[in-house]
DNA sequence: TCGTTAACATTTTTT
DNA sequence: ATGTTAACGA
């Protein structure tokens, strides 16, 4: 009897979801299924007895995909998937390193910094050893230090020819050792401990390779070197690697992302299989033709080509303003002929290259009434005032967390100032101890009465003690609370004027960590003490039970455990996940063990609230929340191209098409540069289902200056027929003027034309952002002007060939 | 220690 | 234009 997961599935999706247990690419393209495939084969082979929850491991790249995918599999199965490693790739390494932090070299309440605590770390590292930071910008610096761990590379490792980079890599050491003493890491590091764990140590590596007999990973095309690394390390050579990705939509080379893996995936890991995913059940015809012409002027492709069924639908709606402000207005206009023709606005796109771009768009959709929401502000937890309230829940955890110790000693203000803290820096370096430390040797005759709140370092050391103390029998958002009150947080806001909101985020943290202890998804996190004796069995279960007798851990376990018996999973031998050697617990997973000896405090059997803790720590940096304004209302989407992968809408409007600005001007240097700009462009065309409007302006404000600009050579790329123009300013080639506009619809016409600037030259018969053509540049705008008469000279932006200056007397310029 | 001013840079971003 | 950070003076 055939499975109902499988109806309902074409030909290939069908022959992807049934491959047989060997690694596979499946190479997906955009609307074409992919994330189903997925999530299907994932249950299908569950269904099927192929293989146990515990024995798979699904890899993502963002939290949201891993959710997406828990959700899918339980709707489809019901299984408890509390317990799968379904996750992202740091998610998963940082479980992975809570289950075997001694191996790892780890103390078990490790945190997890993020970019701005590493750039701020950095910055440290290069203060305290003199490093001048005008010829190395801390930024920079935590961005090689990042680069060269993607790459799996220790300091030892680089190649440092040059003076530069000798002097970055001994930052890295610095930065290195620092970290080790702290106790901290950070994402990049997450993924390469893991990765060096599982190399270093067999029985480890041996334990997950028997364990997960199939491996899956999602958007393949966004891994880098690291990740791609640490696949193969874990799948081994016997185990089944399901890849699923599109080359079309990498986008994020600059952030360490290998296309190249893709090709390369075949023969490193063996690939019997690559399917091509087609058919694109998203948008209509002429949509999906311009993609695939646009695309098709890439070099750089596995090759692929998107048909549908569905009718060709509309026409692609082209429109050149004069200025970003009058496409604003074009824009929203045409959103409330959209509104009023029945469309929800949440299915309503708005996509810009870049984030400077929604400024004019957002003026012009407060003006006119049109409720939308901007993605990618700042997330809940980088906030300043979570970030402050975690730093003290950090140092309760880990009090030698020296960030999170830098970032509150002095606030709210306690008399804390610069030279305190350096001669703490001082006692601390001599000792070769953490801050923490030396603040408890210096600050500290322990004795006083401890009620007497005092200033300075010794106030602050009894504070945190006081804390530590406090949070010892209470749960985790009493904690919180604790740590508000305390610590002086809530006071000080209140007394700051824009002090309410700040006021209402720690209040929402506090729910947050309400929520979050008893979320069942949480086990998207990890559960340190007896997650490696999960894929066991039951007897192994059991002995992890008895064992370690945490409490919490047990709960997690005996749940999961009671699933997979009512869905049959008990002990069925045969099955890589359960003829695991039984020595592999003593040997290896010690936390919590049979010994108890581990010094941490979560090593404490009767510490549910620390793992908690620990745990919610993790979640803030893992995953820092929404990154959107209000959900709820129907409200019109702003985002960048890059923040719409893997989205849809019913129409889209992709902005400011012009050169400069999308391609990006600081791509066209880099290689493969262009190509990368025009994967983004084909994601924005992608993302529609029915409706696409392309837009642009010939000047724009950026900077707080007005740029004159030519439309994107993308635009040039998408064939004519398939483009209707709302604004016929806009020519390629033919020398009839650009300003045949034919009677526009009032709404559509210039609102307020930005005046040119003059030009000196009188009686030139050119302007600034005027039009022209050239016979051998092509078409431009005229961006600047200088001299008169004989010696006047433009200079003109002709967009792919460049900005260049040119000598009216001798330049054939004509006006288009 | 805190508040003001000057300098500065400004693609894309998840974890 | 704008928002953030570094340096400076009360």
């Amino acid at each position: 009897m055939q499975s109902r997961l499988l109806e309902n599935l074409n030909p290939e999706q069908l022959a992807a979801v049934t491959l047989p247990r060997e690694s596979a690419m499946i190479l997906a393209g955009a609307g074409s299924g992919k994330t189903r495939v997925l999530t299907t084969r994932i249950a299908w082979l569950i269904e099927t007895r192929q293989v146990n929850p515990l024995g798979l491991l699904a890899v993502t790249f963002t939290n949201k995909a891993a959710r997406e995918m828990l959700t899918r599999i339980s709707a489809m199965l019901p299984i408890n998937t509390r317990g799968m490693w379904v996750g992202t790739f740091h998610g998963l390494a940082n479980r992975m390193l809570r289950a075997h932090h001694r191996e790892a070299g780890l103390p078990q309440t490790f945190q997890i910094m993020d970019t701005a605590d590493q750039v701020a770390l950095v910055k440290r590292m290069m203060k305290a050893n003199g490093v001048d930071e005008e010829r190395f910008k801390p930024r920079d610096t935590a961005w090689f230090i990042s680069a060269q761990k993607d790459a799996g590379l220790r300091p030892g490792s680089v190649e440092a020819f040059d003076d530069q980079t000798r002097q970055l890599v001994e930052i890295y050491t610095m930065y290195e050792a620092q970290c080790q003493r702290e106790g901290v890491t950070d994402f990049a590091e997450l993924i390469l401990r893991s990765y060096e764990l599982l190399a270093r140590n067999e029985a480890i590596r041996e334990h997950y390779r028997a364990r997960f007999a199939h491996i899956l990973v999602d958007e393949f095309q966004d891994t880098n070197r690291l990740q791609f690394d640490w696949l193969k390390l874990i799948a081994g050579a016997q185990n089944a690697v399901f890849a699923v990705g599109d080359d079309d939509q990498s986008v994020y080379s600059f952030r360490g992302a290998k296309v190249a893996n893709m090709r390369d995936f075949e023969r490193e890991f063996n690939a019997g299989t690559i399917i091509k995913l087609e058919q694109n059940y998203r948008s209509h015809g002429n949509i999906l033709e311009a993609a695939n012409v646009l695309i098709g002027h890439n070099q750089q492709r596995l090759g692929k080509n998107l048909w549908t069924s569905e009718s060709q639908g509309e026409p692609i709606r082209l429109f050149e303003a004069q200025t970003d402000f009058e496409e604003a207005q074009f824009i929203v206009e045409q959103v409330r002929d959209l509104k009023a023709a029945g469309v929800p606005l949440v299915e309503v796109a708005l996509l810009y290259r870049s984030n400077a771009q929604s400024r004019v768009l957002e003026h012009a959709l407060f003006s006119a009434g049109l409720p939308y929401r901007v993605y990618g502000g700042l997330r809940f937890f980088e906030r300043q005032e979570i970030k402050h309230a975690l730093a003290y829940l950090r140092l309760v955890a880990n009090p030698d967390d020296d960030a999170a110790l830098l970032r509150v000693i002095n606030f709210p203000t306690r008399g804390i100032g610069a030279r305190s803290i350096e001669q703490l820096q001082d006692t601390a370096r001599a000792g070769g101890t953490s801050l923490w430390q030396a603040a408890c040797s210096r600050g500290g005759s322990k004795g006083g009465s401890p009620d007497a709140p005092r200033k300075g370092v010794e106030g602050f050391v009894l504070l945190i003690d006081r804390l530590r103390n406090e949070c010892a029998g209470i749960t985790l958002p009493e904690m919180i609370e604790a740590v508000i009150e305390r610590s002086g947080l809530r006071t000080h806001y209140e007394a700051e004027r824009e002090g309410a909101d700040r006021i209402a985020n720690l209040d929402e943290l506090v729910n947050a960590a309400a929520q979050f202890s008893d979320d069942p998804m949480r086990m998207l996190e990890m559960e340190a003490d007896a997650d490696s004796f999960a894929s066991q069995g039951p007897a192994a279960l059991a002995a992890a039970r008895q064992a370690t007798g945490a409490l919490a851990a047990d709960a997690a376990e005996a749940e999961a455990d009671a699933a997979m018996l009512a869905a049959g999973f008990d002990d069925r031998p045969g099955l890589p996940a359960t003829d695991v050697d039984d020595d592999f617990n003593t040997d290896t997973n010690v936390d919590g063990g049979t010994g108890g000896t581990d010094g941490g405090i979560a090593a404490a059997p009767d510490a549910p609230a620390d793992q908690l803790l620990i745990q919610f720590l993790s979640h803030a940096s893992l995953e820092a929340g929404d990154n959107q304004a209000n959900a709820g209302d129907d409200a019109l989407q702003l985002m960048t191209v890059h923040a719409s992968k893997g989205l849809e809408f019913h129409s889209v409007f992709a902005s400011g098409l012009e050169e400069g600005l999308f391609p990006h001007e600081n791509s066209l240097n880099d290689a493969g540069g262009v190509e990368e700009e025009r994967r983004l462009m084909y994601v924005a065309v992608t993302r529609a289902r029915r409706r696409l409007y392309l837009t642009f302006a010939q000047s724009r404000m950026l900077h707080g200056q007005t740029r004159y600009n030519v439309a994107s050579r993308f635009l040039r790329e998408i064939p004519v027929k398939l483009l209707k123009r709302l604004s016929p300013t806009y020519e390629r080639g033919g020398g009839s003027t650009s300003f045949d506009r034919p009677r526009t619809p009032a709404s559509y016409a210039p609102v307020q034309v930005q005046q040119a600037p003059k030009i000196e030259a009188a009686g030139m018969p050119f302007r600034i952002g005027q039009n022209v053509r050239h016979a051998k540049f092509g078409g431009g705008v005229i961006i600047d002007a200088e001299g008169r008469g004989s010696d006047a000279r433009v200079q003109v932006n002709f967009g792919r060939e460049g900005v260049k200056w040119l000598a009216l007397a001798y330049a054939k310029l004509d006006p288009a």
